[in-house]
DNA sequence: ACCTGAACACCGTTCAAGT
DNA sequence: ACCTGAACACCGTTCAAGT
């Protein structure tokens, strides 16, 4: 046995973090194993696939026993950033069996069908746009060379405390109903 | 003059409802056009850019002057339903500039910043959801042959309504803050 | 079972050149 | 100003064949 499926899986992580979604080929994804392309359709049908197993493995990172939804929203943001591109790895993936992951049956547990998927959804598009923000401050900064202390840039806004304030809301209402 | 960059965006849109976002590839849109591809960049510096021109365009629809918040992300919704894949091309563009876009302002002005991301998220992350559902159900209708009304097939649950749930639980959470 | 080699039908983008 | 033609460096996927 050369390569297993869940080596496939872990190259194509490692390849993610490296360099980023748009980079994640199936040929890099090769090359990373030092093999040929057609070689993972051995392990995996097709892309799709190989992303949501990617997903998965993001997502098992989080504890499904303890803590409050709160602390699961968290924790899945915590997940996702963990990653390169990882919230819209999950997002995308997920978006494609809503309702039948763990962690949003864990949630339905705690909140209800209706505030599981509303937090879900904040979740995973709040994380998404914390990582496009936080890439394209890292590409402002490699462009900005000759400015000193904030030399034009705005200040970079708080978005743990953003994202906690949304949930806030969300966590308010589902008390108020 | 033979095409402007209006007809570009007005074909990219053809070729995206016809075909979905998948399929919109700069070659076809350039084929709409009855163009070689390379004629694009004179008009659009990248396929990027072209989605985002897309986008402004399909929010466009939504009437910023009258109603409330909930009326606001409702028409939000209506919108990128209107276009297949059209939450997707919304939500990756809108991404990108989180804050600057008229909906989020007006939003903000009704609900404060916090509550405008809030509702924009989960707006976008339900619209999206709704339209892989329903590509995947239409896809599932072609394969389901022989089986009389309801044969196997899971009951479709109401999307309209479910977003209107996740938005009531939002509103309250706005209301009791 | 796992992989190679070669092919097919595509991509986005650039650039000189035409009108 | 707007477009063509040709090229470059890629994609995902299939399939016969090897070990």
């Amino acid at each position: 046995m050369r390569n297993t499926r869940a080596d496939v899986v872990t190259a194509a992580l490692r390849v993610l973090d490296a360099q980023g979604l748009e980079s994640c080929s199936m040929r890099r994804v090769a090359a990373e194993l030092d093999v040929q392309p057609s070689a993972l359709y051995h392990h995996v049908p097709n892309k799709q696939s190989l992303l949501a197993l990617m997903a998965d493995e993001i997502v098992r990172a989080v504890p499904l026993g303890q803590g409050d939804a709160r602390a699961l929203c968290v924790a899945l943001r915590d997940a996702m950033l963990s990653v390169r591109d990882g919230a819209d790895v999950v997002a995308t993936a997920e978006a494609f069996q809503l309702g039948s992951s763990a962690v949003e049956q864990r949630l339905a547990e705690l909140v209800g069908v209706d505030g599981a998927r509303t937090l879900l959804l904040y979740t995973f598009g709040h994380a998404q746009s914390t990582q496009t923000h936080r890439q394209a401050a890292e590409f402002g900064a490699l462009l900005d060379t000759a400015s000193g202390p904030n030399g034009g840039v705005a200040a970079a806004p708080d978005l743990d405390a953003s994202f906690a304030r949304g949930l806030d809301i969300i966590l308010a209402g589902l008390a108020a109903g």
